[in-house]
DNA sequence: ACCTATGGAAACGTCCCGTTTCGTTGTCGC
DNA sequence: GCGACAACGAAACGGGACGTTTCCATAGGT
């Protein structure tokens, strides 16, 4: 999908303008995609999208906001909810897709921005912390919620197990090892289901 | 027009100076621990050290080399042999020890900035994998090298429980999270150590 | 005595940030 | 109708940091 640049979009008026919010988190998603976060800068998504920083600036305030953005409309087409029936399966099945997803599409290299922008800046830490990792960890939550009513895991075990899995992906990604790599995967999942739970 | 020179330290002659090397990382700790990664510049640094940039970039090419260089001074101090018994009291004791020694000195800033740099840079991110990994697993490796001996892991869990226990004090690092949460990390710990392994 | 690698200072050109100014556009309240 | 208002794009700003280059002084190696 290709944008109009030749003549540029106007004011609409005094309201917010849907086809700039369009075409700036299309240049975004672009830019990423083709540049990867190193190349991801407030002025080649302006220029991509035919905009103006301030137009930019004024819906997202922050470089993680746009991050996130992106993040969030490419979640959006990946509705999944997973249940093979036991939690190692249900873990190995979200962890390959995760790293599926960091593969082919921008949402990987949001993530390793969003984690590296909150390295340097405070407002950057609380957006990955508050508004990024909830919905992420949700699925998760949800296939341990059932595997503790199932006692594959103790219910005081959910929260610790989760930041393990989570951990898992998160150092892959920013290691830069997304591979499909079947075998450590599923070992890592039937670890953390092996733990305390009552064996059936 | 020639002025004159004020008090600084001088070439020794064709070979490299060690004061100078000491007073870029010192200046670099200084700079870490005061500023964090966020106020973490080679200006800055060249600033207090009062040496020349092109002199730092000479011996550090990259900000991740001045980074890594800060982090083996750190870690240089404090060998940390661990040996409680059990894989559980090991891995707690090894992970509550390194989450202190991120919060107490610079250390935990050299290493985030190692992350964030290495999202951005392809080079950043051969130094993370290749020159920072390997010695910073190493315990970890070692503690579980015993543990299988003792039966207390498989052998060929080895590799996916030092995945596990780095990438949940990463993500503890990474997120902000460097208190010491005993109840977590020692639970954490219980659950890695078991895995699979023959009980005694 | 020359060669050469080092050290520090300064300045360079580039990039990007986040903000400000400006003129234009069109809607909505009056 | 009509004017206040807000959003739009373009351009420019000051600031900071990057990584490099030039310059000159220094002093060990040969």
């Amino acid at each position: 999908m290709r944008l109009e640049r030749r003549e540029g979009r106007r004011s609409i008026g005094a309201r917010r303008n849907p086809a700039a919010e369009a075409a700036i988190l299309a240049a975004a998603r672009e830019v990423l995609a083709e540049c990867g976060y190193r190349g991801f800068s407030v002025d080649e998504v302006a220029r991509r999208a035919g905009a103006g920083k301030p137009t930019i600036y004024r819906w997202w305030p922050t470089r993680s906001d746009l991050l996130l953005a992106v993040h969030s409309a490419e979640r959006a087409a990946r509705i999944e909810a997973t249940d093979t029936g036991s939690l190692a399966g249900d873990l190995s099945t979200i962890g390959r897709g995760m790293l599926a997803a960091w593969r082919s599409s921008p949402a990987g290299e949001a993530v390793r921005g969003l984690v590296a922008e909150a390295q340097a800046g405070e407002a950057a830490l609380v957006v990955l912390w508050e508004r990024f990792m909830p919905p992420w960890t949700e699925p998760v939550r949800a296939v341990l919620g059932r595997a503790a009513m199932r006692g594959e895991v103790e219910p005081a075990d959910i929260e610790v197990v989760t930041e393990l899995f989570a951990g898992f992906l998160w150092r892959r990604l920013l290691t830069g090892q997304t591979d499909d790599d079947r075998a450590a995967i599923e070992r890592m999942a039937r670890l953390l289901s092996s733990g305390r739970g009552r064996k059936p």
